[in-house]
Order: structure tokens, then sequence, then C-alpha cells
DNA sequence: TCTGGGGTCCTAGGACCC
DNA sequence: TCTGGGGTCCTAGGACCC
């Protein structure tokens, strides 16, 4: 904890929908649901009108659909959701070169840089300018701000700021403001850990302050329990981050039914695999840890991994050590989710630590010595498409151009026909208009 | 019609080394 | 010939976050 109100923490309020309804005018006042539009889709975020029916982040989605069936239900569009982003970061780090971003619609700034007064007058008057300029510069978006002496207390800080609104805890009076809070406003205390700490009596911050380290130890495990306790009396000396190095990078699909097939899964793979080798290069990256992922039917997920002698990010070599990897699950009962991820990562492809043996399938030893040996499975059989998450072409909320009627977004499809309705930030409610899938006038918009 | 996808961190046991 | 102990790496699982 510091001595001075300086970390500020930025949070973008029911982000997805807001850029949908930014995007999409006959959408604004109205409950917008973004996420998996699937048979097991779940919520990713809901517009405020929607949240007032109890739709919820992470909520199954045939769920929010019985609670909220007028809302707008959209897949999402990242390419928009980045770009806004992209603007709001950029804002941040003209605050300060210390932002740690936590995900698209989060950061933490640290505004102890510079030459800037941090009494909290002169620190509110920077955030009131921020937000100005981000409503602005986003076309509309709004941010809820905290502002402490920690980054726990900065981020509790914009949460009791939501929506659309700034808190600054003043230095001194952090323990009385969290003091009232349910327990499982502290971050690290979830569903689990909450039913334990309810055995123990506990509902609210002030109940876990009365408990005795100790206590909290034998609960929760050294590690939790000790952070946990720290955090109860605001102690948390953490420091922004700006610059925190990827770990891990994955891939996974949960398909609409539950699949048997070792071959069909065979070409998940090899496309997750994909996937993951072009994410790899693209940071520059190489990983010696494959690890497969895969979930049965009810629910239990199990993994499988191998730590190669040297670093990979060849999509071949990850494909079949994946495929090998696979060898070890039973598949009698089906899975609905299979994924394929790497760990270990380094800027560089060593070659073999020198001294030690492969232990490395022969499959896998061919495949390194030649990458072409790996079967072609970019075309798939027509009968593995089933297989895949989602059938390819028009998804509700994407947007598309038709050369006479302009650009809209797809309001509906199914049964060879996409519904699309003609508006865009600027326009206003538009009309809507149905046509074929396969209208050659119409096509998806470039992102 | 139960429950996404992308991550981070922690625990715990076994192998292996000194 | 009854049995230590620490450190690191690997694997698997699980809690949690957005």
């Amino acid at each position: 904890m510091r001595a001075q109100a300086s970390v500020l923490h930025l949070d973008l309020d029911a982000f997805f929908a807001a850029v949908e309804q930014r995007d999409k005018p006959s959408l604004r006042g109205k409950p917008v649901i973004v996420g998996g539009v699937g048979q097991r889709g779940v919520v990713s975020t809901a517009s405020y009108e929607a949240r007032v029916f109890g739709v919820r982040s992470a909520m199954p989605m045939h769920e929010a659909r019985r609670r909220c069936p007028h809302a707008a239900f959209l897949s999402g569009r990242f390419g928009a959701y980045r770009q806004a982003s992209g603007i709001v970061m950029g804002l941040l780090r003209e605050l300060s070169p210390l932002v740690e971003p936590l995900s698209l619609d989060e950061a933490f700034v640290d505004l102890a840089v510079g030459d800037r007064s941090l009494a909290p007058e002169a620190v509110l008057a920077e955030v009131a300018t921020l937000r100005a300029r981000l409503t602005e510069a986003t076309g509309g978006l709004t941010a809820s701000v905290g502002v402490g002496s920690s980054k726990f207390i900065a981020k509790v800080a914009s949460e009791l700021a939501k929506p659309d609104g700034v808190r600054l805890v003043a230095p001194g009076t952090e323990v009385e403001t969290i003091a009232p809070l349910p327990a499982r406003a502290i971050p690290g205390i979830g569903p689990v850990t909450m039913e334990k700490l309810a055995r123990l009596g506990v509902a609210t911050v002030a109940d876990l302050q009365r408990l005795s380290s100790r206590e909290l130890v034998r609960e929760l495990g050294r590690s939790q329990g000790e952070w946990i306790g720290a955090l109860a009396f605001a102690r948390d000396d953490r420091p922004v981050e700006p610059d925190r190095e990827t770990k891990s990078i994955s891939v996974e699909d949960t398909f609409e039914t539950d699949v048997t097939d070792r071959e069909a899964l065979h070409a998940v793979i090899a496309r997750d695999a994909a996937s993951v080798a072009r994410r790899l290069s693209a940071a520059h990256l190489f990983a010696r840890t494959i690890t497969l992922k895969a979930r049965y039917p009810d629910f239990t997920t199990l993994s499988r991994s191998r730590t190669l002698d040297g670093a990979t990010d060849d999509t071949a070599v990850i494909t079949l050590v994946a495929r090998a990897l696979l060898d070890q699950v039973e598949l009698l009962r089906g899975v609905r989710l299979l994924g394929v991820g790497v760990a270990g990562l380094t800027e560089s492809a060593q070659e073999a630590l020198f001294g030690e043996q492969t232990d490395a399938p022969e499959q896998v030893d061919e495949v390194v010595a030649d990458p072409d040996a790996v079967p072609d499975t970019t075309e798939q059989p027509e009968s593995l498409a089933w297989a895949r998450r989602r059938p390819d072409g028009y998804r509700p909320g994407m947007d598309v151009v038709h050369d006479e009627h302009g650009p809209g977004w797809v309001w509906g499809a199914g049964l060879g026909r996409v519904t699309v309705r003609f508006e865009t930030a600027e326009t206003g409610p538009g009309p809507v208009r149905t046509f074929a899938v396969d209208d050659p006038q119409l096509r998806p918009a470039d992102d």
C-alpha cells in the first residue's frame, strides 16, 4: 500500500454490449446480450437493460433467453472490440507509461510518475478529463474509474463507481471502506473459497478481519490464506506491471454435440494447432510444452501434456504431439470440448538441451526432421464438418455489406436466408431486409 | 438443451540430482 | 541393512479472473 492514492483502475461499462449499441442504433436503450449463440453458449456481456432481467456474464445462453427473450442476441465482433480497446489503452498511456492491461476492457495505471500532483482534487480532475476524452474518442463508450493506494483498492473503487462513475478512496480510509463489503468482493475469493469461509461464519470483509491469519491458513492453505488475510486489511504492495510476458497460448472448441470419432478430433487438433502456431509466430515465440485438453459430457475435464527437448512454433509438430496425447484419452463417452495449448514459451527455438535424450514419440521425430510428413488436413472431408464448432457463415451481429443497400449487420440467419438491418453508428435506426444466403450482392464486411 | 474461451497462479506427487 | 533432505523439473488438476 502506498501513502498516496496513485493507482488507477479503469473498467469499460458493459463493454461488448456497449460497442454493439454504439454501432447498431436500433439497439440503443434495449437489452443486448453478447455471447455464444449456439446450443452450448454462455453470456459474455449483457447490457444494463438486459441485467434488469437478471441476465449475467457466464450465464448459459438458454437461461438468458428464458429470462429476457426480447433481447438482441449477438455473437460478438472482436475486431471492433480490439479497436475500441486500443483507443482506450492509448489514452491511458498518455496519462502514464505504466499501464497494465488486464483484458480488452480493464487496465491498471500507475500515476506516480512524472511531476503531476497526486492530491485527490488534481487526480480527480485528470480522471474527469480522461473519461470525457474516452467517450469522445470511442464514439460514446463510458468507463468506471477507481483510484486508490493499491491495485486492490483501485479495483474495489471502480467496482463501487459502476456504472459510469468515479471513486477515489482516500488514503487512510481503506479498511473502513472495504469492511462492509461482502467477502466475495475480494478478488481471489470465488464460489469454492466463499463456501469454505461461510462455514466459518464469514459473510463480509469485516468478518474476515476478525479471523486470525492462522485460521485462514488452516482453511485455505498457506498462499491463499495469507493473501486473503492481507487483503482484508487492504495490505497490497503489488506493482503495476506494464510488460507482463505471455506464459501460455491455447485454443479450444466446445462442440454442438458430443464427439466420439477419433478421426474427427484429429481434424479439430490440426486446425487448433495451426491457430496456436500462428499466434506463436506472430508473437515471435516458441514453445516446449504441448497440452491437450478434453472435457467429457459430465463436464469432468482432463489434460495431457508433453514437454519436448526443444522449442517449436511448427504446426506439424504441435499437431502430431497433440494427436499422440489424444491416444491417452478414452472416447467411449464422447467429448464436448477439445483444446490444444502450449506453454514453456521462449524467444528462440533452441535445439535439444545438450546431453539429453529425446523421449518424443517416433512420429514426432519424423516430423521434426521432415515437416512435410504431416498429413494435409486443410481440406476436411464433408463428413467432418459437423465436428466444427458452428457452421461458418452469417452469425448474428456480424457486419455485412450489400451492393445496393450498403453497410448493415446480420439480424438473423437460417433456413437459407439472412436478415440484415442496414444502419451504422452514424445513421440512426435503419430498415430491415431479408436475402438468400448466397445472394451475390451480400457479403461479410472486411474487419 | 446445463455450464465459453482465454488466461494466471497454486498444489502436490514423482523423478532425478547432489 | 530401514532410510535424510533440499532443489528443480514435469505432470495433472483445480480455483479463479474477465
